[in-house]
DNA sequence: TCCAAATAAGTGCATATACATCTAATAGGC
DNA sequence: GCCTATTAGATGTATATGCACTTATTTGGA
């Protein structure tokens, strides 16, 4: 019979603990840009995909559909993304927007500052091997 | 200068992506005893250590202060959890109450199901592997 | 003893997360 | 062409997350 204390090792309470560690240093660093974790991974995904729908794009980020509609809310209030109708006109399109770039430039310095701060934390290979757990974990559990 | 695909390797995309991902299969698991993995985390802990005050408990879950009162709230109301004053009159104590640990037991045995099928379809040493990458990770930038 | 500093906890606010459910539009079979 | 099944998206509801700020209590130094 499992015991409270077996769930030390609970693979779900170990990832979200340490999201919830990563994610507070990354928030930290992009403050000044005016964006938080999810806002600057959005962006830089809205970037390096546009134009692409709202379903395309929720499977790019591994995140619920309408999680990700939630999500673009503060970017759209902001003015860095456009949401407009798609040909098929169920769909709708995300790009960024002419304003949204420099504010993503400018967080692009904070992130890779940031980035290289953990990888040189945790060590190179330790963190090339975490990535890489990372990685086939989500491929093997991926829901959507 | 980083671009945006850059990002693909943001260690906190990486981790959030995963988080998301598990948390979906254990909320599934554990739906039928009436707990999201959240709340089963916090009972298996607060089980594991009460009576405990809110700070410590905080401390041992690695989460904000703040978040733990607030997720206390629906264990409270279903009456799972209590929370009163300690000695300390500026401390509140959590502790499991009676009708708190059957539901905790029968998610112990929907936990144990999925721990097992999520160690098996990553292979027991990439699982192991990957608890102590976040375990490291956790060590060395946890912020609490 | 008294008062300032430190500590514990709660609240306001904003955002993140996803399931269930709803509406709108397209695709496919006949 | 028409009707049903499918697909895209939004909304209602509930919970998760943490920062800034506030209140209450204890601690510790003068």
């Amino acid at each position: 019979m499992a015991k409270p204390m077996d769930t030390i090792n609970c693979t779900c309470f170990n990832i979200r603990k340490a999201a919830r560690a990563v994610t507070q240093l990354f928030d930290q660093a992009l403050k000044p840009s005016g964006l938080n974790a999810t806002q600057f991974t959005a962006l830089a995904a809205i970037a390096s995909t546009e134009p692409i729908t709202i379903t395309e794009l929720s499977r790019v980020l591994v995140m619920d559909r309408t999680t990700l509609t939630r999500n673009l809310n503060p970017l759209q209030k902001n003015g860095w993304v456009d949401v407009t109708p798609g040909e098929d006109r169920r769909t709708r399109t995300v790009s960024l927007t002419r304003s949204g770039k420099p504010v993503l430039s400018k967080a692009m310095v904070a992130w890779k500052t940031m980035q290289n701060h953990v990888v040189k934390t945790l060590g190179k290979s330790n963190w090339e091997e975490l990535l890489e757990n990372l990685s086939y974990t989500v491929k093997r559990l991926n829901p959507y």
